[in-house]
Parts: C-alpha cells; structure tokens; sequence
DNA sequence: GGAGTTATCTACAACGCTTGTTGAAAAACA
DNA sequence: TGTTTTTCAACAAGCGTTGTAGATAACTCC
C-alpha cells in the first residue's frame, strides 16, 4: 500500500474525494499487518473520530482494493479482511483458534497442475491458506511440518 | 462420502435419529461434484420433498461434516460450500465467474515454508485454491499456466 | 476566496446467509 | 402400542454487509 500522501493523490487523480475520514483509514491501514476487518479497521479509525461511520469504512476498503492498493481475503473467518500488504507475492497464515492471519511472504513456482487434473478451467492464480496455530494459541511444546493435503 | 444406506447405518450408531429428509440429504449429496451450497441442496432435495426447511438442510449438513463425511468450505464465493468428496486428497478450483467449484485431485508435497516465514506459526494444513476461468465461463481462445503468486 | 457542482458523509433500514426458538410430528426402543 | 427423545417446519433474529436518504463537505471555475 502507498502512503496516506500517495493515496490522497491517487485518490484525487481518479476523481474521487479526499476527506478527513479517508485519510484516517489511510493511516490505520498503513502498516498493519494483522488483516483486520472492516469492523476491526472502524474501531480503531473510531478511536480518532467518534463519529466516521462503518459505512464509510466499508465503501473506502473497497475503494482501495479498487485501485490495487489492498487486497480484500476471504480466509474462512466469517469476515473479510484486508491486507495492506500488495507489494510482496504472498500467501496466509491463519490461526485456527483465534482467527489471527498473517502474511507468508513466499512464492511457489513449483506448483504444477498435474496434466488433466484442472478440468478445463483455464487457472490464473492460486492461494494458499496454511492453517495452524498462532505463537499465542500454541500449548507448550513445539513442532514443524508442511503436509499440503486436502482442504478444511 | 458413504453411500445412503451406510450413512444411515452411520447416523443410528451414533445416536442420530433417520429420518426421510436425512436421506433425502444423502441421496442428494451422492456423487455431487458440484460444491453445492445449503441452498443448492435445499433445492435439489425439494423437488422430492416440497416441505423440506433450509434449516433441517443445515442441520443434516452439520452433522455429516462433523461425521467427517463431507467438507465444508469457504472459497470466496459468499456462502458455505459442501463437498461429499473426502476420500482423496484434493485443493479446489474455483471460477471467477461463475463461482463454480470442482475439485482438482493432487497433493503438493513440495509445498515447503521457507525458514522463519512460518513466523512462529505451528502449521497444520494447506489448503489451495485456484482461481480462473471453468470451460462455460471461458472466452473462445484457451492458455493454460499457473503463476502461484500473491492471493485474491 | 466564494458559488456551484458533485462526491461523500452519517444514520437507518434492509439484504443474504445462517442459526436460535417453538410446538408439533415422527423415530427409536421397549 | 406407549413412552421417550430427537428432529421437523415455520418463524424470527443474528451476523456481516450493502442500499437509501437527505445533509454535508470537497473540488472546480470564476
């Protein structure tokens, strides 16, 4: 994501406005790597301007996914979350117990649809979502593995 | 999945009543390699039982994925997709579209997390999805290649 | 710097998907 | 068949999200 300065230009070149608002949710979203939601993202905003509204929220996050400036994820936690995060080819890290995701910042070239398999469908992209647990939610003990089967 | 009559056994032992919508259910969901979501299968199941509820379809479809009998997915598409295949390993490829869901039958066993990117995550799972275009969504030329990069 | 134009704001209501609640009905077991 | 217990259908409410409204503020042009 650019900077709040950046986006209230990139903003005003693509004819929209730039408001106090706007500008807030710029500065909340710069730097934060947790994926809040769109209510995670408002409450802090909140804590600036009591009364910018969850609307408002929604309609810039979507204004900024719009302009490649964020992405929106769906990661199967019942809410969308936004990553500010566009710059580096990445995939995620969710917590299965508490929700929390994070950014792995890695690419995997290597990934070949076996001949067949893809079904006609002409594949563009793909996401991973590894799954696990958190620092926070790990009981004592501690071990690695990567066992990319199947899915939830 | 297993077939009605298993399920049925299935469902008994494990204190479940049966009834005629369950197997509905089941017979519904038999072979099913279309994802379908709760409202896809109420609607396949109530063609031969007009008075089935949703709410009985959620139901039934809880207990089958607790049962470890089918899996629930989010892929993005905005609702809960139900997918009776948990014999074989698979990721899944969804339509940007159309919203189609199909499975794409492979492990990735090579799906290593660099060093340190895991961020103290202790991960359990990798689940795939790739995003594209399915034959019926397709425009007339066709290409085919997989740039596993950045998500959604 | 001010008036006019246009986008955005807040507040509120409604949406789609899913889940809780209820009394009625049906399955399991004797 | 009678009794118990689960599940049923119908309804309403919950959640995250989006539509609508008139009021307000940002931009443009003078």
């Amino acid at each position: 994501m650019k900077t709040p300065e950046e986006l209230t230009e990139l903003f005003r070149s693509t004819g929209r406005k730039v408001t106090a608002q706007r500008q807030c949710i710029f500065r909340v979203l710069q730097g934060d790597v947790t994926h809040p939601s769109a209510e995670a993202v408002h409450a802090v905003a909140s804590r600036e301007m009591e009364t910018i509204s969850l609307k408002t929220v929604y309609q810039t996050l979507y204004d900024l996914a719009e302009l490649g400036e964020i992405l929106s994820l769906d990661v199967g936690t019942g809410m969308t979350r936004f990553d500010p995060n566009v710059d580096d080819p990445h995939h995620h890290l969710v917590c299965r117990e508490c929700g929390r995701v994070r950014d792995l910042v890695a690419a995997f070239p290597e990934l070949q649809i076996p001949k067949g398999a893809e079904l006609g469908f002409q594949v563009g992209s793909a996401e991973i979502v590894f799954r696990g647990l958190c620092p926070e939610c790990q009981p004592a003990t501690r071990t690695r593995r990567v066992p990319a089967r199947a899915a939830k």
